[in-house]
DNA sequence: TCAATCCGTATC
DNA sequence: ATACGGATTGAC
């Protein structure tokens, strides 16, 4: 697909003869179409949403076709496309529409967002699937690359309609309604302890395809993702939707991709990349879990799902979803906006389903039995736990994720230290010398090893194997595993057993947990982070929900103070009351979301230079400098939320002035930067 | 006065 | 990266 004839000569095609090109170089002042000639030949497959191949500035660069046109407004000389890489168009128009908008909003490139949005082609595949109205090919005899739902089951039938679960919820019916009718509707979702809410998403994007439309679920890990999945081919049956996951290989990932773009699924499913997935009438989106940190995207311009979806929905004017246990400042902003309504159930419905959750208070009793000097539990928790155990359910302890704290020992005996009140293990928060309990948070500055009456302390890792083997002791005759990074459980049988697991690796338990015991207080130590409080609401809020109800001896025991308004909200169960609390004090302070921030990261000079050049809205305020790594410091510019856009705009053109000037020394901005200080 | 060279800028 | 235009320099 060349668009040489033997001998160079070439033709315009006679109608729409210019090709807007988004090339592939990612300088921001080079952040705008050009404009190339179509030849007469590549006519035809010269569609918008193509890959390209054109000169540019001497190089041969890919790009992407936006538009075709008439004419262009460019003054000089046009230059042919030189190739039609396929005429695949991967760039669906509207998913076009939402990269702009993205890199507007976070100061980046149109092609650092396709980048993320497209992804790379694998031209074995493209020749392999097949179009939409042509029945399936069977998957190449010795391939394993079609293990999962989706890639190639033929369509399905799609189950009666049922609302089920949704009865739970005041709202709920009625938002299903109005996204089979295809009204749009816009919702936060706090969803019940216990909650099949796989299910009740599958059942959210079955109405939106029985109203016509489709739907983008974007979930934070590949967990998650396989109880959605699992979930649409309950409600949608086989082949109505694909599964998009960061850990596809790149032949399989294209395949799925294809599938969406191909308009031959209804719902697209996955992890954050899903969330510019392709698809046909676009009902529907919806983010699990939003407060979850992968659900940020690590490559520029750093865009978060959530963002990304609800501008999607803004854009395509569809409806749109924010779902989870917990509720994050942004969540609630959006309520406190009137952007979306409230999902939640009545006070009776959660009392019958909500675990019954106590706080280890300001009792650091450790337990009698023999088995509790061991346990180094407090007793409550140690008794929570047996109690469980002996009705025959699994019991979940929820630890701190390994590495974020390096635990302590004696310096000359290697004792290893322990906290005076609760026995939990000490470990240095931060920079700071001072030791903290990771089980209750209390602060031993004077500690004196028990063993030796040596003062200094040296460091030691202990991992969530090490805290299992100590409740292993604690609960004789029991099996204990643990889930965390490198071994994560799925779903564990109801029996008596211990599981235990950082936040997020947490198993599911069939029936539930008996008993889910709170150990990890780290998010709540460091207090420097402006999330912590919110994270370890989430956290709880999610090891929580997979407690059986109180009313069926389900109990939660959090070793913390219970005057803590993290614990009163994990108690009453209201992710609402605590989101609204922590919004106001962001308001207060004016931290986001209340207020819009970007950080500048980079050498000093090259900051100084950047924000000389930038033309910043009136109000703007620069906070900082704070050293980052390496001879780098951090600006953070911070604007109301009505001065966001100018803001990022602003950012963005002077990036473009460094970049026109070749400046050597890079500068990275990030707006909604993860972490704040 | 003209060519060779340098530098900055745009890149369709 | 590379190409181009305008300015600068140096030789006739």
């Amino acid at each position: 697909m060349t668009s040489k004839s033997a001998r160079g000569e070439r033709v315009p095609a006679q109608r729409l003869p210019v090709a807007r090109v988004c090339v592939d170089v990612p300088l921001a002042h080079l952040d705008r179409p050009f404009d190339y000639l179509v030849s007469e030949d590549l006519d035809e497959v010269a569609q918008p949403g193509v890959r390209v191949k054109v000169r540019f500035a001497g190089q041969l660069v890919s790009g992407f076709l936006l538009e075709r046109a008439e004419s262009s407004p460019h003054g000089g000389k046009l230059a042919y496309l030189d190739k039609v890489v396929s005429g695949e168009r991967v760039l669906d128009p509207e998913v076009a529409r939402l990269a702009r908008a993205i890199a507007d909003r976070y100061a980046g490139n149109l092609c650092d967002v396709l980048r993320l949005a497209v992804p790379p082609r694998h031209a074995r595949v493209e020749g392999q699937a097949v179009a939409a109205d042509s029945p399936e090919p069977e998957p190449e005899p010795g391939s394993d690359a079609d293990t999962s739902t989706g890639s190639d089951a033929g369509p399905g039938e799609m189950r009666a309609p049922a609302v089920g679960g949704w009865d739970s919820y005041a709202a709920g019916p009625a938002f299903l309604k109005a996204l089979e009718e295809g009204r749009g509707a816009r919702a936060v979702w706090g969803a019940l302890p216990g909650e099949d809410w796989a299910l009740r998403i599958a059942e959210a994007a079955a109405a939106t395809a029985r109203g016509g439309r489709g739907t983008v679920i974007v979930v934070a890990d590949a967990r998650d993702l396989e109880r959605v999945d699992k979930a649409l081919v309950e409600v949608l049956g086989e082949g109505r939707h694909v599964a998009l996951n960061a850990a596809l290989g790149p032949a399989e990932r294209y395949r799925r991709f294809l599938r969406a773009g191909r308009h031959q699924v209804a719902v697209v499913a996955g992890t954050r990349a899903a969330m510019w997935a392709p698809v046909a009438e676009l009902g529907l989106v919806v983010i699990w879990d939003d407060g979850d940190d992968l659900h940020a995207e690590p490559r520029a311009p750093y865009p978060h799902a959530r963002e990304v979806l609800l501008t999607r929905a803004r854009l395509a004017d569809c409806s749109a979803m924010v779902a989870g246990h917990a509720r994050t400042g942004e969540a609630q902003l959006l309520l406190e906006t009137g952007w979306a309504k409230e999902i939640s159930a009545a006070r009776n419905v959660l009392r019958a389903r909500a675990p019954g959750v106590a706080p280890t208070g300001d009792d650091p009793q450790l337990a009698r039995d023999p088995g509790a000097a061991t346990a180094r539990l407090p007793s409550i928790a140690w008794e929570t736990a047996r109690k469980a155990l002996q009705a025959g359910a699994p019991v979940l302890v929820q630890v701190p994720r390994r590495g974020y704290l390096p635990s302590v020992a004696c310096a000359e005996c290697r004792t290893p230290a322990r906290c005076p009140h609760c026995s939990g293990p000490l470990a240095l928060a931060g920079s700071r010398d001072v030791p903290s309990c990771r089980w209750c948070g209390r602060v031993s500055a004077a500690y004196t090893c028990p063993a030796c009456g040596e003062r200094r302390l040296r460091a030691s890792v202990v991992g969530a194997r090490r805290t299992a083997e100590e409740l292993g002791r604690a609960f004789p005759g029991v099996t204990v595993r643990t889930s965390g990074r490198d071994e994560i459980l799925g779903t564990i049988p109801q029996a008596p057993s211990v599981v235990v697991a950082t936040p997020g690796a947490e198993p599911h338990a069939e029936g539930g947990f008996g008993a889910v015991l709170l150990l990890d207080t780290w998010a709540l130590l460091t207090r420097s982070d402006l999330r912590a409080a919110e994270e370890t609401m989430r956290r709880w809020f999610n090891a929580s929900a997979l407690a059986k109800p109180g009313s069926q001896g389900g109990r939660v025991v959090v070793v913390a103070d219970g005057s803590l308004a993290t614990v009163q909200a994990l108690i009453r169960w209201e992710p609402g009351w605590f989101a609204a609390r922590e919004l106001a004090e962001r308001r207060e302070l004016s931290f986001p979301p209340a207020a819009r921030m970007a950080s500048l990261t980079g050498k000093p000079e090259a900051i100084a230079e950047m924000l000389a050049a930038a033309r910043l809205p009136d109000g703007a305020e620069l906070l900082g400098p704070v050293p980052a790594d390496d001879d780098q410091e951090r600006m953070l510019v911070r604007t109301s939320r009505s001065q966001a856009a100018a803001m990022a705009h602003a950012l963005h053109e002077a990036a473009a002035v460094r970049s026109a000037r070749k400046a050597a020394l890079p500068v990275r901005t990030e707006v909604d930067p993860l972490t704040i200080f």
